[in-house]
DNA sequence: ATGAAAGCGCTAACAA
DNA sequence: TTGTTAGCGCTTTCAT
């Protein structure tokens, strides 16, 4: 078995009191904090932080649930933070509810017996019925990159709405008038803002939205290829794509190179997320870049003001809105002609 | 405060020992069962698993430390892992230590404070000196990937060795003679041994090494873009290259895309991991398929099998061997002209 | 089948 | 500054 402080009390002749005050920073002779630093060397002490956690109710431990760990976007942030929150002596653990809703249900209550400090929370139920119990117990709970109707609690998010207008408004400032769009599911948050900028851009531009340029895909690869394969045989006169994650981004690169599609003659492409993978495509993809590292920051700063670590927290619910960048690579055609003469597109 | 389970005692004018046995399985009479799990749901009572690992010293929990959440090859197999593990009740604590043995050495006394139940580890440190004292206090840890000298444990392997002869004899028997290989650093296992792959495919084929044809990259993507930048420089008569991971190999295709090379009629290429980049990959790339999700089968059952849950536990260290796939893509030439007359001389 | 009580390793109030 | 002591919420004998 492990040392423990009684351990330490007897090795040394002091009292418990004495050791622990010596662990929690109080003021402890300097010849018995020598005879202290002798015993832990000794015994190979190593503070217990489950008693720990039980006495003072805090577990230095933050609870992370993700649609699926297997995603860059996902683990970007988790890297960022996971770092942060470490360095502050917090540990996280992660759960990947797969994109179930009753999974993440699973894990909240997991994360909740497990007694974590804090939940973050890139919510697939959009209704979160699952955090507002922990939410209700006075744990602070953030969610990342997705809101949920009806929960108040600080919220990291990036303008996706803004980010895919600029990228349709690029494409339509070269000529394109045939735009397509690989979707995500309607109910995510992030997925239906950016249809929304999609349409937005149309309107700006005085062009009508056509249903068959839209397709609904599922944020994955395989979505992607299936997507991008689909938009293609209903689209003839499409001259670009906007892919909307990178999974889906991923596939439509598949798809274009399986069908022998020539990048940007035959069709322009926008994708989304890690400019590493944009830049190994050739060529070289235009893509939407979404600030991985600052979300992680921003939702590791809420955390540790909520918890009282450092910073403030304000009294209200706070809502940080980050902002994506367009990345240019040579996926998207110069100037075209005209959209009228737009040929159909090859390879079917 | 959350409710406890004196507060169920109390709300039901049981005992407290009959409400524990509710929870573990014991005993307890139907009207009393029906009373308690009323009680459960007006409180919204949920376990909590600090007193209980206080008491039953064990957490239920398991620590996994790795170089870099952020890569794929990682996120996949504790993906799997933690999949297995929390449908088994454990909870992974995951520490990423930024490929720096100090911070490694950091996590592991982090997770021992936590009282984690095992330590699933892949090594930076090649002596492995946090886990030994770990290991000592009897509890299970498995190294993954990378194999650390004289620590006696469970391990999960791959056998780069073969894998990269594999790929080494591929090329010469498509007739290539200069074969460039973006090597990883040579203190980590996985990279030493593909390194001996290359050498084992040369003496296989009885061409001689030649030293300029090795570049020591750094198992990132900034160093498979310099590393192949490099290889070109030094080496005009090269023909193939193989990048001995997936950071390394989008590396390469970075730079084959910026230098404007074509593949395979000006170079031949084969990658590491990740099936679906290579996919997308234009032309698709060939490439060295590790097998993680067996990886995270094998390690979560091996754990499993250690703390006694499931499976039966070896006396001694197991060590398992898992193979790799080789995946053909278009980024290996046809046979050159050397080929054919390798065969005449080989009789292939 | 159920209840009473001890104690897991720690913190914190209080006393000395 | 240091020691004594009472719990934190749970499991687990040992009675009943």
């Amino acid at each position: 078995m492990a040392a423990t402080m009684k351990d330490l009390a007897r090795h040394t002749g002091l009292g418990l009191a004495t050791i622990s005050s010596y662990f929690n920073g109080g003021n402890v002779r300097e010849k018995n904090r020598i005879k202290i630093e002798q015993a832990i060397e000794e015994l190979h002490y190593e503070v217990n932080e489950v008693a720990r956690g039980l006495k003072t109710n805090a577990t230095h431990t933050i609870g992370v649930v993700i649609p699926e760990l297997n995603n860059t976007f996902c683990t970007e942030i988790i890297t960022g933070m996971e770092d942060i929150l470490r360095s502050r002596g917090y540990a996280t653990i992660v759960c990947d509810c797969r994109t179930d809703a009753a999974l993440e249900q699973e894990a909240i209550e997991f994360l909740t017996r497990k007694r974590v400090d804090g939940i973050i929370n890139m919510p697939v139920d959009p209704a979160g019925s699952g955090l507002r119990e922990f939410s209700k117990a006075g744990k602070p709970v953030i969610l990342l990159d997705r809101r949920i109707q009806g929960l108040d609690c600080d919220c990291v998010l990036v303008d996706n709405r803004r980010a895919v207008n600029e990228a349709a408004s690029l494409l339509f400032a070269q000529g394109h008038r045939n735009i397509g769009i690989i979707s995500g599911p309607r109910e995510i948050y992030t997925a239906s803002e950016r249809l929304k900028g999609y349409a937005d851009a149309h309107k700006e531009a005085g062009i009508p939205v056509q249903e068959s340029l839209i397709c609904q895909g599922d944020y994955t690869i395989r979505g992607g290829v299936s997507g991008m394969i689909s938009l293609i045989r209903r689209n003839p006169h499409m001259t670009a794509v906007i892919a909307t994650n990178y999974e889906m981004t991923v596939g439509m690169m598949i798809a274009v190179n399986e069908l022998g599609i020539r990048i940007p003659d035959e069709l322009s492409l926008i994708g989304f997320d890690n400019l590493e993978f944009a830049r190994a495509c050739c060529p070289a993809l235009s893509i939407v870049s979404q600030p991985t590292m600052e979300m992680a920051k921003e939702t590791a700063s809420l955390m540790l003001a909520r918890l009282g670590v450092e910073g403030e927290a304000s009294s209200g619910p706070e809502v940080k809105y980050l902002r994506t960048r367009l990345i240019g690579g040579r996926s998207v055609s110069g100037p075209l002609p005209g959209a009228e003469e737009r040929k159909a597109v090859g390879g079917l």
